[in-house]
DNA sequence: TGACAAACTGTAATCATTGTTGTTTAATAA
DNA sequence: TTATTAAACAACAATGATTACAGTTTGTCA
């Protein structure tokens, strides 16, 4: 996602209301790199907002999925978690302790077989890798 | 999987029954490449059992997935889909009709740059392409 | 064939997520 | 600054996939 301060132009600019409860959701996510679920910004907005309600939450998280502010993935079986980094990048994923990393696409370019390419036209990629992160080794 | 006769075999020796429903999931997802979820197979299963139960679907698909005869992959928002192919492989999948097809792992060997080696050891990975097959193109 | 463990069905519970409603509030303009 | 109003808020209900439970039925093996 972009800065809080851009944040705030867009959804003004639609006409959307900037409250103390929307602004804290923004500033948790602005470079936030721990691919929160809607429970955790819930948990961690909680501590400024006590009586922030799950669907104010989830609601505004939607709004942005849909502005393309930040990125929903379904990595986890579980649940669904929010990744504010929007460009294209990977993850890496501890199978010890759950946790999932970013990696820059760069220099990553996987090349479809020519026979795949004739079926099937890609637009874009994702790449999960699995394994053991350096704590957890 | 393994074929239905090999299915058979193993759930025999560890002294699970071989129902005719079994046997029904079990030849519905031989050779099966359509990535069906638990819904799925309960519709298809119902023709030849119309009393079958979910839970009967449920059940089954669990145990063949902690004895790894299917896997259970995490593509759709949706809802869980199972796949009999447990070889490493990757999948493609058209955004237009959502459907979702293998592809042989093979030659695609995407490389981690060294910086994130030191950090992570990947065990595994998955790679989804995103695109517009023949048929919707 | 009989005994029994396991599977079956139907139903209830769970949990993440989404929809609804009446009240409150941010944004805008007078 | 205040009035107006559309939108956001909180609380609660509903949904839909999945799992747990309980009592009945059935496959397996001696």
């Amino acid at each position: 996602m972009e800065t809080v301060d851009k944040v705030v132009e867009r959804f003004k600019s639609k006409k959307l209301k900037i409250t103390p409860q929307r602004l804290g959701i923004f500033e948790i996510l602005e470079g936030n790199t721990a691919h929160l679920s809607a429970e955790d910004v819930f948990k961690e907005i909680r501590k400024s907002y006590p009586t922030i309600s799950f669907t104010t939450v989830y609601k505004t998280l939607e709004i942005m999925e849909k502005m393309g502010e930040i990125m929903k993935i379904t990595i986890d079986e579980e649940r669904k978690h929010y990744d504010p980094n929007t460009d294209s990048h990977h993850h890496i994923i501890c199978l010890r302790c759950s946790k999932i990393s970013d990696i820059k696409d760069g220099s990553i370019k996987p090349k479809l077989p020519r026979e795949i390419l004739d079926e099937f036209t890609p637009s874009s990629y994702h790449i999960s890798f699995y394994g053991t992160c350096k704590k957890c080794r």
